[in-house]
DNA sequence: TTAGGGTTAG
């Protein structure tokens, strides 16, 4: 008689040679013939093999989980897994919904990691979580059939039930625990995220707290980031190559030099300085933060052969800051080198050359792409295009190339050239392009901000009015814009309008001061015209503009910073064109070196003028 | 018995 575990452990060996969807179905007419298919475990491991190790099998997992009699948790769960990283993720939800119908089925801690990870990458995690709930209701209350029952109940979730529901899992290790975090951190559930891990977590390890760590990041709580990395090395938790990269991304996001510093001093004593992983979140952070000295040093430092992921990022590093001629030196070392670009060295590359002013250039680049490299251009590379086009005022040919792109412009597309049409001052296309963004995304307030700012600086206040009425009236709330500024590693955000607090005030009060220097000495009068207040006073006006975030983390940064330190400030928006005068105007009359960056790139104010050329 | 987590280039 054959022992059934060397039955199961043969059907697993044979399993662990298959390699393509044709050489599992063979192996399983192999197990069909020996009569070993009708058994769970076999079953269990042939999904197992077509939902995740196999390419393009997930569908033969899927029924073969429809077609076995008593499917059990573990086969839910791998197909579970198996939809979160396919072309439809979403069916992760209906397996998981389906497996919460079959009374024969408890999930477990493995079907609540995987299909909350899934909700999260759906930022769906509402509609999981009150998918969940109404089920268990409507189970109780006898109304399986009718899962999703109506808004009353999903109105009636509160936070409470929330947790309740996640605390269904029957077994809780620490792995599933830490997926859940990481859940709740991307869905921004930042407070449910904080309770598990420091409410109902006595283990954690290395990866708990890294998760704990980049989420806040996730959610612009960099100051809690930071602390809790401290409070990580406090506790003896000693770094490793994961959540070295990790809190490095965290100083890149947040633009925070001093602390990316200190991680760096920490990873030249730990000897991690040697890993490519580290090295590339290194030179991504010193980018990021605007010190491109650091950045080069660190790339031409890094030991062993470069990767294409340092020389993307060192390229994209200096585009941002408007090196394009060095970017592109660097993108031909690169090929030298021996490595090939992939397609987003090329995004890099493209950008160098739009915010560089290299038309030509970047026309010859975009050809190169497809003809020598064999890459399909992406949206993004479209967007590059356009964006080229638009910067160097060539609204005409920017429109052109969108009318002959081979795909069907989507609304980043549209949105560039309306960017562009905002700079140069094109009502007519600018009209058009809103119009096709009504189509796709009607719903962004920033387009509708830009538009109106283009009939602002046109005059025609008729139709500024009309655009401000419909934004009303469709409810477009403009996004709130803030900045943030690092002291003492410690990051300070404004907001504009925010409520008034110690350090609020103290930006404000200084503030006064400077711009009162900056009218009587620099000759500073408020740009008003494009800043959609027309509908109210003069003085109002400039009070209202005066208040941009940027400006309170310059004057903040001011009264903080010592002499000779570089400012510098993060805004998670473009920088509006008063602010970018009053930088410029500060930095010669206050002799200050003050480093932006803005959603798209990097201003360097020196001596009262702009790395960007006034050009953004 | 089979499975699972945090990170780096636009």
């Amino acid at each position: 008689m054959v022992n059934s575990t060397t039955v199961e452990q043969s059907c697993l060996s044979l399993l662990n040679r298959c390699k393509t969807l044709k050489s599992l179905k063979q192996v399983h007419t192999h197990f069909f013939k020996s009569g070993t298919d009708s058994d769970a475990f076999v079953t269990g491991n042939l999904i197992l093999h077509s939902a995740i190790l196999i390419s393009d099998a997930l569908h033969h997992a899927h029924s073969l989980l429809l077609h076995f009699p008593n499917p059990d948790a573990f086969m839910y769960n791998t197909l579970i897994r198996g939809f979160s990283d396919s072309d439809h993720p979403h069916n992760s939800l209906t397996t998981f919904i389906q497996m919460r119908r079959n009374p024969n089925v408890k999930p477990d801690s493995f079907s609540f990691a995987f299909v909350l990870k899934s909700a999260a990458n759906l930022q769906s995690f509402d509609k999981f979580i009150t998918g969940i709930q109404l089920h268990s209701q409507s189970i109780t209350h006898g109304l399986d059939t009718h899962l999703f029952v109506g808004t009353t109940l999903v109105n009636a979730v509160t936070s409470r039930v929330r947790v309740g529901c996640i605390n269904e899992m029957p077994v809780r290790d620490l792995i599933s625990t830490n997926i859940m975090i990481a859940g709740y951190m991307k869905s921004g559930e930042v407070r449910l995220a904080k309770s598990l891990f420091f409410g109902e977590m006595p283990v954690k390890d290395d990866v708990s707290w890294s998760t704990m760590i980049v989420g806040f990041a996730h959610n612009g709580c960099f100051d809690e980031a930071f602390e809790l990395f401290i409070q990580s090395r406090r506790s003896g938790l000693r770094p490793n190559e994961v959540s070295l990269t990790g809190i490095l991304s965290v100083c890149a996001q947040a633009g925070a030099f001093e602390f990316g510093k200190t991680v760096h001093g920490c990873i030249e004593r730990s000897g991690f300085v040697s890993l490519h992983t580290v090295n590339n979140a290194l030179l991504d952070t010193y980018c990021k933060c605007g010190n491109i000295n650091m950045a080069r040093l660190v790339f031409d430092r890094m030991p062993g052969r470069k990767t294409i992921v340092s020389w993307t990022t060192m390229v994209a590093g200096l585009a941002m800051q408007g090196y394009g001629e060095e970017a592109l030196k660097r993108f031909h070392q690169m090929e030298e080198s021996g490595i090939e670009p992939d397609g987003i060295t090329f995004i890099s590359v493209l950008y160098a050359c739009s915010h560089a002013g290299l038309v030509e250039h970047g026309v010859r680049y975009f050809s190169m792409m497809k003809d020598r490299y064999g890459i399909d251009p992406t949206y993004e590379h479209y967007g590059c295009m356009v964006d080229l086009y638009g910067r160097a005022g060539e609204l005409e040919k920017a429109h052109d190339f969108i009318t002959k792109m081979p795909v069907k412009p989507n609304a980043v597309i549209w949105r560039t050239l309306l960017g562009a049409c905002s700079v140069h001052g094109n009502v007519n296309l600018a009209e058009f392009a809103l119009n096709k963004l009504a189509e796709l995304d009607p719903n962004d307030s920033g387009d509708h901000v830009l538009l109106s700012n283009i009939y602002a600086v046109a005059g025609k206040w008729k139709n500024v009015a009309t655009v401000r009425k419909s934004m009303n009236s469709q409810r477009l709330v403009k996004t709130p814009g803030w900045s943030m500024i690092e002291v003492d590693k410690i990051m300070y955000s404004f907001v504009a309008g925010d409520e008034q607090n110690e350090v609020i005030n103290e930006a404000r009060t200084n503030l006064r001061n400077i711009m009162l220097r900056l009218r009587d000495e620099g000759g500073y009068a408020p740009e008003v015209i494009g800043s959609v207040l027309h509908d109210i006073e003069d003085e109002e006006k400039e009070n209202a503009v005066v208040t941009h975030s940027e400006k309170l983390a310059l004057a903040f940064g001011m009264s903080r910073l010592c002499d000779g330190k570089v400012i510098r400030i993060v805004k998670n928006l473009r920088v509006c064109k008063d602010c970018h005068t009053v930088m410029k105007l500060a930095s010669k009359i206050f002799r200050l070196e003050i480093l932006l960056r803005d959603r798209s790139r990097f201003h360097s104010f020196r001596d009262g003028s702009c790395s960007c050329r006034d050009y953004w």
